[in-house]
Formats: C-alpha cells, structure tokens, sequence
DNA sequence: CCTACGATTCACT
DNA sequence: GTGAATCGTAGGC
C-alpha cells in the first residue's frame, strides 16, 4: 500500500470536484499555491487569470471550439496547452465539466524543486524572478508543447501534473494582461499577496485584495 | 487564398 | 516605455 500516492488521489479527486462545482472567476485563487510537477523539478503558482465561454470576448472559446481551442472544452482539470506570438506556449487547467469552456491560465510562479533543471531552459534569464514569471516562461521553462496539451493534470500517472495546495492564500487581484480593450478587461487576475510580487508577470500596479 | 493579430518576451532608449 | 520578432490560427472573401 502506497499510503502517499493513495492520499493525493483523493486529493486530486475532490479539488477536481470543486473545479467543476465553480465558475472560473472563483475557482482561480484555489489554484494560488498550488504546486505543477513535472519529472524531478516542481513550482508553486503564484499568479493565475480566469477565461471563459461565449460570455467572455478574451478568451480563445468565445466563438465557440475549433481545433486549436478544442482542449478548452476538455474535462476539468486537463491540460490546455496553445502556441501563440510564433514564439510562446502557455499552459491552462481546464476548469469546467468536458464540453463547457474554461480555464485558468497560469501567468507566474516561482522554484520549489530541481531549479537546476529548468535554468538551461530559460538562456536569457538571469535574476531569480525573471525564471518564472511569465506564461511563456512557465511552459519554456518546463519544456511544455503540444505533446502536453490534453495530459490529465489530476493523475499520477500523467508526466505533468497538478497537485492542489494545502492551505488557502491571501489573494490580489487585478485586469488581465494581453487583452485589447473591451473584450473582457475584467477584475480575473489573481495573486498570492505578501512578498513576492517581484515574482509576478507583467503590470504589478493597481492590485487590490479580493 | 489572404490577411491580421495574438492570454508574449526581449532588447533597446 | 517602446517596438521588433515570429508563425499558427481564424475569420473574411
């Protein structure tokens, strides 16, 4: 009997039930804290923006699925991994029962483990903060693509994985990055507050507890 | 088929 | 703070 695997099973079992039981907008400060693993390296997220369906004009399943976006619309708690500026991939936890879109995208994090192993990833990093905190540092830094879009992020089994942090954190939050004016300039942007808001991607101004 | 642009990053001023 | 890089995707014709 292995009592730790066994343990993180059920774990992962009831926050993918309390995924699918929330709308994005309040499941994402859940994800602050937690912890994505992969091979011998892991990192803790500290910062996460909501995306929804054709209610939300910034997010990619607004006009419903296409190939790209079909990932979306995957079973709670998958990977949604896309490609965008010929350059970035991102990394998303699908957020809603399979066939509804919705998810939360990873922005920043910082080291737990096997920092050593994520560094040759990232040649044009050079202080600690600048490792992680972005999307497209996130999924260089871990070496995510395509072959990683649609991985059961709640399994053991699955190369990357999601594991659910143990306690909640004090919460910011803010506009989302990246999204032309009037579609969807909304408050989902949320952080872990406290100390590391050097460690956060982009605009660290006008942040407000939630 | 053609075009615009993006859930970004980096170098440079 | 500003602008280039870079290319797959999606929408329009």
């Amino acid at each position: 009997m292995n009592f730790g695997r066994h343990f993180m099973q059920f774990d992962a079992n009831s926050f993918r039930q309390m995924l699918m039981d929330l709308p994005v907008t309040e499941s994402a400060p859940r994800l602050l804290g937690a912890v994505i693993e992969m091979g011998h390296a892991a990192i803790q997220i500290v910062e996460i923006e909501a995306y929804g369906g054709a209610e939300d004009p910034g997010s990619h399943a607004y006009r419903g699925v296409t190939p790209r976006t079909r990932g979306m619309f995957e079973t709670t708690g998958h990977a949604y991994v896309y490609f965008t500026y010929g350059n970035h991939w991102m990394l998303n936890v699908t957020a809603r029962p399979f066939g509804e879109p919705g998810a939360l995208l990873i922005r920043a994090a910082i080291p737990l483990r096997g920092e050593e192993r994520l560094w040759p990833n990232r040649p044009k990093a050079r202080r600690p903060q600048d490792l992680l905190s972005g999307p497209g540092k996130i999924a260089s830094a871990l070496g995510l693509g395509r072959g990683h879009d649609g991985l059961d992020l709640l399994s053991v089994d699955s190369p990357l994985r999601l594991i659910p942090a143990a306690e909640a954190v004090p919460i910011l939050i803010g506009t989302r990055i990246g999204i032309a004016p009037g579609k969807g300039d909304e408050m989902v942007r949320r952080y872990v507050d406290g100390s590391k808001l050097e460690w956060v991607s982009a605009r660290r101004t006008g942040l407000v507890p939630l």
